[in-house]
DNA sequence: CCGAGGGCGTTACTTTATAACACAAATACC
DNA sequence: GGTATTTGTGTTATAAAGTAACGCCCTCGG
């Protein structure tokens, strides 16, 4: 898989993903779900088994401490490998960045462990910029 | 347990903790009712309310990827602040360790986006040296 | 005494995710 | 072309994880 070009994609696997960008933030595999009603899905394993390949390709990421999915923000993150999240606990925005250097710490300390690294979880939570200062 | 660092427990945050700590790796909230049925226990929601102030208290950390809980490793957690998780996606052991460097410049990454941090969440999935080495 | 807050027990429920089965479409291979 | 294999799909049913809402019983400070 080129990290340039998307694979192609199913229809509902274009669908899906389709949703997720729309969105422009985090969804749950259920609100996408009910999003593509129209488009003739039906149960909740249309969207899941889509998503699987979604985040094997490296498209859309899953955010384990929110039980939801996120579109990459840079469109073609799997050369990247890891990426980290913060996200707003006031309005719910989701911010993606690459913070190697870290990355490259947590994946030293594996080394050492003699631990064979497969995948990075980093969620960040907390209150963003703009809603720490509406307070 | 001291009484310095930990607050005094309840009797069903007492046999929750019991449980975590010694099952020696992390259990599903279900897991531990199971275990607590004899107990006394008979609905979730007296784990989950014991868990919530267990966390609280930073005795026992919450892993996302697994949607299940840890006796935190360092009997007296709260200090630490962040903590890390390394998981054998083959055997289930679950390594915690405290990256701070990692976590040093994560905390910069926030304070430069004026993003105010209140938990990280670090979760390292893959094979342990053991099981790397049982191939 | 009493009332506010915390913990507790219970029922019912929502949300999140998978199992199992059958069929269709694409691919591979001779 | 024909046949095996993989991959995707649709469906029903079910499992796993987490919460809402209610009422009761403590205990602690006034």
């Amino acid at each position: 898989m080129s990290a340039e070009t998307h694979p192609e994609l199913t229809k509902n696997q274009a669908l899906v993903f389709g949703s997720l960008s729309g969105a422009g933030g985090p969804l749950t595999a259920y609100a996408i779900l009910d999003q593509l009603r129209d488009d003739g899905f039906r149960a909740p394993l249309q969207v899941y088994r889509a998503l699987d390949k979604l985040v094997e390709y490296g498209m859309v990421h899953r955010l384990e401490s929110l039980n939801a999915f996120v579109a990459c923000a840079h469109t073609g993150c799997a050369a990247h490998g890891a990426a980290a999240f913060a996200i707003c606990e006031r309005c719910g925005d989701v911010s993606e960045f690459t913070p190697e250097k870290a990355i490259d710490l947590l994946r030293n300390w594996t080394e050492q462990q003699g631990f064979r690294l497969s995948r990075t979880t980093i969620e960040l939570r907390g209150t963003c910029k703009a809603c720490a200062s509406s307070n």
